[in-house]
RNA sequence: GCGGGCAUAGUUUAGCGGUAAAACCCCAGCCUUCCAAGCUGGUGUCCCCGGUUCGAUCCCGGGUGCCCGCACCA
């Protein structure tokens, strides 16, 4: 556990020393859960995003894209769900740490011929109301008061007063004192649109790119010659204000999704099958960019803790250092969304079908991910510590495709102005079609070193028989540190094949 | 939110109630014909705000951030 904590802690270090990732705000002390992407981080994740874009969208005949904006209107939100589901109001035991929703904690008050004992307190179940007696008949006898038990009344924890709420004990440890007051964790940024702040003007910053969606369902249909199946892609920023940002970039506040929502036909024999197409489709394309195999998995959820609308949701998982943890959610949602904002809006929001002669609201899968996690997957499988003649080397093994840099360009030596000429011309020619870099300080050794740490897959080196011999460059392999002579278009083929299969 | 630990250069760490140090990295130059060679030079508000003190990077309080555990994660 040790090594492993000291894994990320690495690879972290790693992170901010070579310019991927900045706390936010680091120069004021931060703020927790906000993440800045430096000039690696920012290459990484684009190259990431346009992969999934290439691979999911234009190379394939039953996508389309869009670009929702950040913040909507507000009845989105209602219509969705994330209103009401995004404001669980929370009570603390202080003693035994543990939490509950205010609104699943009931509490009655014992009174025996109208004196109080004080109160009982248990979790909502189907049985609460027999267990609440239980409990206030033991108080009774421990207190060996005479006379009638009165009715209990159990109200739920978030609708008692303050007074109220200071006399009820913690249904774990039966102490009076040790809950806190119901406090709201509000999932959802809010903010203000318009000059005036006040109910009306409340909007949020969306918790993710989804329902941007569906709000443009019917645009889509309208107007993008699209058929089901099919589906809509869309890439860019959600927020959530989590209670506790962990792992890193895993979990933060600001980030950025990957989601598509795939339009199918209703009916309870056709999910299943689209359902497994599009989680084979995502691993694979998890592999695809280079994420270690033997780190991927599937975490099917269990049937009681799906959402209620859903009929299935599969996680494809990655063994992150500190864990493993869910990189993708693939969700069977049913029409749940669409039903919602055909209700919500009072718009017929309902396909028609030209090949079954029908009308209905089409039943979705989706493919859902987060761009940060992504990369941190990608950076966890790259990174490598291996030996070379007895020396470490810290390596990151990029796939070629989302390396930030593509190729290093080099003169073997700087003093000779022909090999920098040369090199610089080569290095200038690779600009117009890569992120490529130039360099002719120290040794060419250690020059291949410091690419290897920011995980440039290729080096490409000018001397002697390129300018006087054949012309041919030496290509220098990262991973396998294998060198071999190329002419400079054999070169450019060899790169073009690897970086964009 | 709770409990515990931590905070010194870009990174990893040393150190001290009296104007802060090493290694590596980075930048410039010299040298260099293929895997972190060498030489010279350069780069530091000791996380923030208070308090104690003649004097605080060090002691105390508060804050912020990071790590671990618990809880939370529609």
């Amino acid at each position: 556990m040790a090594k492993e904590s000291s894994l990320i802690e690495e690879i972290v270090s790693l992170a901010k020393r070579r310019g991927f990732v900045f706390q936010s705000s680091e120069i004021y002390g931060g703020l927790n859960g906000f993440f800045d992407y430096g000039p690696l981080g920012v290459e990484l994740r684009k190259n990431i995003k346009d992969a999934w874009w290439e691979d999911m969208v234009r190379r394939r005949d039953d996508m389309v894209g869009l670009d929702s904006g950040i913040i909507m209107n507000p009845k989105i939100w209602e219509a969705s769900g994330h209103v009401d589901g995004f404001t669980d109001p929370m009570v603390d035991c202080k003693d035994s740490k543990m939490r509950y929703r205010a609104d699943q904690l009931f509490a009655a008050e014992v009174k025996v011929d109208g004196a109080s004992l004080g109160w009982v307190s248990l979790l909502e179940s189907e049985k609460m109301e027999e267990e609440a007696l239980a409990l206030a008949e033991s108080m009774k006898r421990k207190t060996a008061t005479q006379g009638t038990l009165e009715m209990l009344s159990l109200r739920p924890y978030d609708e008692l007063d303050a007074d109220e709420q200071a006399l009820v004990p913690s249904p774990a440890t039966g102490k009076v004192g040790s809950l806190t007051p119901p406090r709201e964790f509000n999932m959802m940024f809010e903010t203000h649109v318009g000059a005036l702040r006040d109910a009306s003007s409340v909007c949020y910053l969306r918790p993710e790119t989804a329902q941007g969606i569906f709000a443009n369902f019917k645009n889509v249909v309208d107007t993008g010659r699209v058929k089901v199946p099919f589906g809509i892609a869309q890439i860019g920023k959600a927020f959530r204000n989590e209670i506790t940002p962990r792992n890193f970039i895993f979990r933060s506040r600001e980030f950025e999704q990957m989601e598509i929502e795939y339009f199918i036909p209703p009916g309870e024999d056709e999910w299943p099958k689209y359902h497994r197409e599009w989680i084979d489709v995502r691993k694979a394309w998890f592999a695809g960019i280079g994420l270690t195999n033997d780190f991927l998995g599937e975490e099917v959820h269990p049937k009681e803790k799906l959402a209620h609308y859903a009929k299935a949701c599969t996680d494809i998982t990655f063994k992150f250092p500190f864990g493993e943890h869910e990189l993708e959610g693939i969700a069977a949602r049913g029409n749940f969304d669409l039903s919602q904002h055909q209700e919500h809006s009072g718009k017929n929001l309902e396909y028609f079908d030209e090949s079954l002669k029908s009308k209905y609201l089409p039943h979705v899968i989706e493919p859902s991910l987060g761009v940060d996690r992504t990369f941190l997957a990608v950076l966890c499988s790259a990174y490598l510590i291996d030996e070379i003649e007895g020396e470490k080397r810290t390596l990151l093994s990029f796939h070629p495709r989302v390396a930030p840099v593509k190729a290093g360009v080099f003169p073997l030596v700087k003093n000779k102005p022909e090999l920098v000429k040369r090199a610089r011309d080569l290095y200038q020619r690779l600009q117009k079609k890569w992120n490529v870099v130039y360099d002719q300080g120290g040794a060419i050794g250690r020059r291949y070193r410091r690419i290897d740490e920011i995980g440039v897959p290729f080096g490409l080196t000018v001397d002697f028989e390129t300018i006087e011999g054949d012309g041919s460059i030496t290509v220098r392999d990262r991973d396998s540190t294998k060198q071999e002579r190329l002419s400079e278009e054999e070169a450019l083929a060899f790169l073009e094949e690897r970086i964009n299969p």
